[in-house]
DNA sequence: AATATATGCTTAATCGTTTAAACAAAAAAA
DNA sequence: TTTTTTTGTTTAAACGATTAAGCATATATT
């Protein structure tokens, strides 16, 4: 009792003629040569039978299926939720469907990741990689398989990416504290390898040392992903245990600062009276916190579009070269790190 | 230069069998009489060859994807990005890839995402409905269309659905602040036709009708969702400048909670203390809100599992009965709903 | 009038997989 | 030994679309 979809087929037998035919005028070819009259006739019928082209079959003969293969570190965290949304639109917008999967930062399942979408033919991967995906990258590359880095990428290996430059909005950051008074600034951050981590530990290292010429030493802290709640109280409580108690904390990334800041909290430390704050990325979370954060705010929106729009143009001509793409991020200021 | 992905073919030649033989192999019938010796050979082959199979092919012949469109409302709300999650964890337990889209809570944009799923050959849909998608919904009945409906459904229609018991919920939320002590409590909602959204307000109406006997009137105010921003304002200006203001707000959404607290900070009311605040459902923004809000909490997991199971279900088997589902919510009690 | 070209439509192959049916050779039953 | 059954593999059709090539007619060019 099942209605299957209307096809070709069924057009065809309705109108009399091949199948053939109905596909040339349904395609819309210009080099087709069919009558007029049939072309009205044909599509009149498609029309009342509501014929939709069957994708799977138009992918099978044309080897593509216009979908995109998202995978992104942790799809739980707004920054990463935010982007697949913009890289959703963009892709509907070039007439792309997006297939995503969340890696959750692991190296196994992003594997398990990439074999599943490829399997279902995505035309490429916009992938955020995690730490240890860098064979899972290479082999993609050697099945000649498009696909555009973001957030992060491997210096060592050669791929499209979308980044911004992590160690410059890392570095205003520190400045802008700098500038607001405080000397005694501390880091909290990720213990991840990967390279925009690292940048961001980069430039806030240097920028201290540059500005006070050794004398005054950084002070960073550094966080297992999968203990972050435990290891996060500990490391604030290092910091402010020193001799020297720090002033002001920059945290890595979203997620840290919503940690840390409930631990800040807790302890009934007021910012900025007590101690400033300035947080990587922002989080709906912030919207109703007492002070309003001063943070680095990434161009999400270029940063997805552009990813999109690299990874369909190296569909469209596999031998385009590689874009790697870097953008600045923003500083904006709140109050929190305000010299009181 | 293009390397193609390895087909039963190219393991056929390596083998110097038929593809036939080969696909017999590695899609493990029991039924088959391939021998030991060749069905080990042919799998040595495919596993140096990285064999992974075409499931677009694999698709066309048994007209299934194993894919579930999932339409939403409105993917910015988290109520709906964490039902999306949800659904896309249990989608992939039960070996389904989930594609989905926002709505917008415009029934064209929902037709047009239901006819772009449909081309892909989804085997199912979860959808949460927006208002004047009814023909829609019959459409795909008609059409045999496996389909679920959550958080709202169309009480004229029959079909799947998981909801919630807003009625009750909302019911529950009255009776909390009656028992608190508030009697002029005030509720925004959406102007919207949908029975989710009638429901909480026949909860809220008839509770307090109930309750006082006639002698305390409701105070809805009932705002157009495209204009949300601007008419919750002029609402909650109108709730606070009756002749006996209300002492209470209800919010019948998160975004409703969302919008209303901003204002009511603006206007420099505290709460509990000038104003008591419930909120349906929750949201990451609340978290740092200064005054732990009392809110209903939908049991989402429940609905997106629930959601996911039944469909499977009816598309491993179609002529098994439809599954009307509606669950309990819990109130979550915070500190916005005391009296002081 | 004879040939060339244009027009309108059909045939058939193809994409990668599944699977019923056919077939040949080996083993079992007569 | 002959017949039947079992075993191991192949052939071929199918899913629904695309598209080069083919084949009549009809029209245009000499």
């Amino acid at each position: 009792m099942k209605k299957k979809q209307v096809s070709l087929k069924d057009i065809a037998n309705e109108v009399g003629v091949s199948i053939a035919t109905v596909s040339y005028v349904l395609s819309d070819r210009k080099d087709s040569r069919v009558s007029q009259a049939m072309a009205k006739k044909i599509k009149e019928v498609a029309k009342t039978l509501n014929y939709q082209p069957n994708k799977i079959a138009q992918s099978l003969k044309s080897g593509k299926t216009n979908t995109i293969g998202l995978i992104v570190a942790d799809i739980s965290n707004p920054f990463f939720a935010n982007i697949a949304r913009i890289i959703e639109d963009e892709a509907t917008n070039l007439n792309y469907t997006v297939i995503f999967g969340s890696s959750d930062e692991k190296a196994e399942k992003s594997l398990h990741l990439i074999d599943f979408l490829s399997s279902r033919q995505v035309d490429g991967f916009i992938i955020v990689p995690s730490e240890g995906s860098d064979n899972q990258i290479i082999q993609l590359k050697q099945q000649n398989i498009p696909l555009v880095l973001i957030d992060r990428y491997f210096p060592n290996i050669s791929t499209n990416y979308v980044v911004i430059d992590n160690f410059e909005a890392s570095s205003k950051v520190i400045k802008e504290l700098i500038v607001s008074g405080y000397e005694r600034i501390g880091m909290i951050a990720y213990s991840n390898p990967l390279f925009h981590m690292r940048e961001r530990i980069r430039g806030y290292k240097e920028t201290i040392q540059n500005h006070f010429d050794n004398r005054v030493s950084s002070n960073l802290v550094e966080i297992d992903f999968n203990d972050s709640e435990n290891q996060i109280r500990t490391g604030i409580d290092s910091l402010l245990a020193r001799e020297n108690p720090i002033e002001a904390i920059f945290f890595a990334t979203n997620t840290l600062a919503i940690l840390g800041l409930k631990y800040i909290d807790e302890l009934s430390l007021r910012v900025p009276n007590d101690i400033a704050i300035v947080s990587f990325d922002e989080g709906e979370a912030f919207d109703f916190y007492y002070c309003p954060l001063t943070h680095i705010r990434q161009p999400l929106d270029e940063i997805g579009k552009k990813a999109v729009q690299v990874l369909t143009q190296q569909i469209a001509q596999p031998d385009i070269g590689e874009k790697q793409i870097c953008l600045e991020a923003d500083l904006i200021k709140g109050k929190s790190s305000l010299k009181l």
